[in-house]
RNA sequence: GGAGACGUGGCCGAGUGGUCGAAGGCACUCCCCUGCUAAGGGAGCAUUCUGUCAAAACCUGGAUCCAGGGUUCGAAUCCCUGCGUCUCCGCCA
């Protein structure tokens, strides 16, 4: 969410940066709901203080044991104009904060702009794409050949989008994550967490899903008729644990890591990817977050794209860094990097881990703060960032190391986990 | 699932409808005193919104004692609903 005040004093500025977004904000609805918002509200509470004043009063009248009665006949005479006020400022301020809670947030001064993905800028490469010297496979011939990568049972048992690993693929899939959250917490000093996969409206509306980006979620339905949603990424109750705190500020950077599966509904996305593994309803992914003091985020974000971009490098995947220009930026980010790998059978570089830094944009929505030097509250800046997207790993891995006869050679760094095995093929 | 108890500031804890945003204690900050890592004295110490302002500070006013409703001129205090915690029982691990 935008700082309400810059809205009022700066809105020119604030449509001209959202604009270099492609969103357009309606500059002249805010001004009206401001204005009535301002009206409203000072109404209401010049009449509230009037309404305790003369409360007041008749407490102590009553307290000396002498005759409130014509206090108590002027105080009645406001009941029915406070209450009209106060049932018009209910009505209003909804309205007002829908309003606020759909703008996106402002993009840095770093990014550039442009008007979708073609405008995004590549940073930097890193390895070169293997070359074969036979017709490479995809990863679900891949998958299948090992017998590991089943989608017509997945089908079966619940939907299209969803996969079946067993054997060596569900092995390795298992591996990544592991040496990926090995990696983070012992080398990159994050804190490990396991969070409920399922959250309240109040976490999605934190870390940005709700309320614009319901259609994107799963949801369920509880017996008491509320509502919890399904993670589409493990940010959401990672950044959701300093929701409402405010923090000492020695405990910062706070940063943890965590692997969870990812649900996302893809409305929207049909005849996108539907082959394979890349688009699914349920990924696992291994995310980053970090919860840090308003002057080092941005230095975090290059810190924490890196930690991304370690599993890469290990794991000798080529792989791309993108900066995503202002069109094609999420809802809640301010900067965002995405790291692309190499995918031989469609011999593309394709996502694999975004890494924002929202500013306070989140932290706002979450009122999640810590104590400045001066003891005042102060909003975080929060940070996340995939590394990585398992499912898509693993798919990076099949493509990239497969050979002539459909085995796969294992990553160096991660044959301990295959006691020390380098080839994975059926008899897994 | 059944029964009961409870939800107050960073923590503990008082508060039984009226000047309570809230006693007291602890912790913390500043000052004084003190020659010895102790003790004592004084002051301060919730959050948020709003008005004024170019802005900040100050100041004005509103809101907040789990949340949401209700009763009342007035609610931390009474009523209802929800959520959460704890205890006991049941159930399942």
């Amino acid at each position: 969410m935008l700082d309400i005040q810059l809205l009022r004093n700066q809105l020119p500025f604030v449509a001209e940066r959202l604009a270099t977004r492609g969103v357009t904000l309606d500059t002249a609805a805010f001004e009206a709901l401001e204005a009535e918002r301002k009206l409203i509200q000072t109404r209401t509470q010049d009449l509230q203080a009037r309404r305790n004043s003369l409360s007041k009063q008749v407490g102590i009248l009553k307290g000396k044991g002498e005759d409130a009665s014509a206090v108590l006949a002027e105080v009645a005479g406001l009941g029915g104009e406070l209450a009209a006020s106060e049932a018009d400022l209910a009505e209003l301020m909804p309205r007002f904060d829908a309003f606020v809670a759909v703008i996106p947030n402002l993009p840095h001064e770093s990014v550039p702009s442009g008007k979708d993905e073609t405008g995004n800028v590549e940073v930097m490469r890193w390895g070169t794409p293997r070359e074969f010297d036979f017709d490479v496979k995809d990863h679900v011939d891949l998958g299948s050949n090992l017998g590991g990568l089943d989608f017509e049972t997945a089908v079966k048992i619940s939907a299209s989008r969803f996969a079946l690993m067993s054997g060596n693929v569900a092995r390795l899939h298992r591996v990544l994550a592991q040496f990926m959250l090995d990696l983070h917490s012992k080398r990159h000093g994050y804190c490990e967490v396991g969070v409920p996969y399922l959250v309240n409206p109040d976490s999605m509306f934190g870390t940005g899903q709700l309320p614009k980006f319901e259609e994107d979620l799963f949801r369920v339905v509880r017996s008491d008729g509320s509502l919890l949603y399904l993670i589409p990424t493990a940010e959401v109750p990672v950044t959701n644990i300093v929701r409402g705190e405010i923090l000492a500020p020695e405990v910062l950077p706070l940063k943890f890591v965590c692997h969870t599966p990812c649900f996302r509904s893809e409305a929207g996305s049909y005849g996108r990817d539907t082959r394979g593994m890349i688009r699914q309803h349920q990924f696992d992914k291994v995310e980053l977050v970090q919860i840090v003091h308003p002057e080092k985020s941005w230095e975090a974000l290059e810190q924490l794209t890196g930690h991304a971009e370690a599993v890469l490098q290990m794991l000798e995947l080529p792989y791309r860094k993108m900066l995503l220009c202002t069109g094609d930026m999420g809802f809640g980010a301010a900067k965002t990097y995405d790291l692309e790998v190499w995918l031989p059978a469609q011999n593309t570089y394709r996502e694999i881990s975004s890494c924002s830094n929202y500013e306070t944009f989140q932290a706002r929505r979450m009122q999640a703060r810590y104590r400045n030097e001066k003891n005042k509250p102060e909003l975080l800046h929060t940070l996340n960032g995939s590394g990585l997207a398992v499912g898509r790993t693993l798919v990076a891995i099949l493509e990239n190391y497969q050979n002539a006869d459909g085995s796969i050679s294992i990553p160096t760094v991660l044959r301990p986990y295959f006691g020390g095995a380098e080839l994975l093929d059926k008899t897994g």
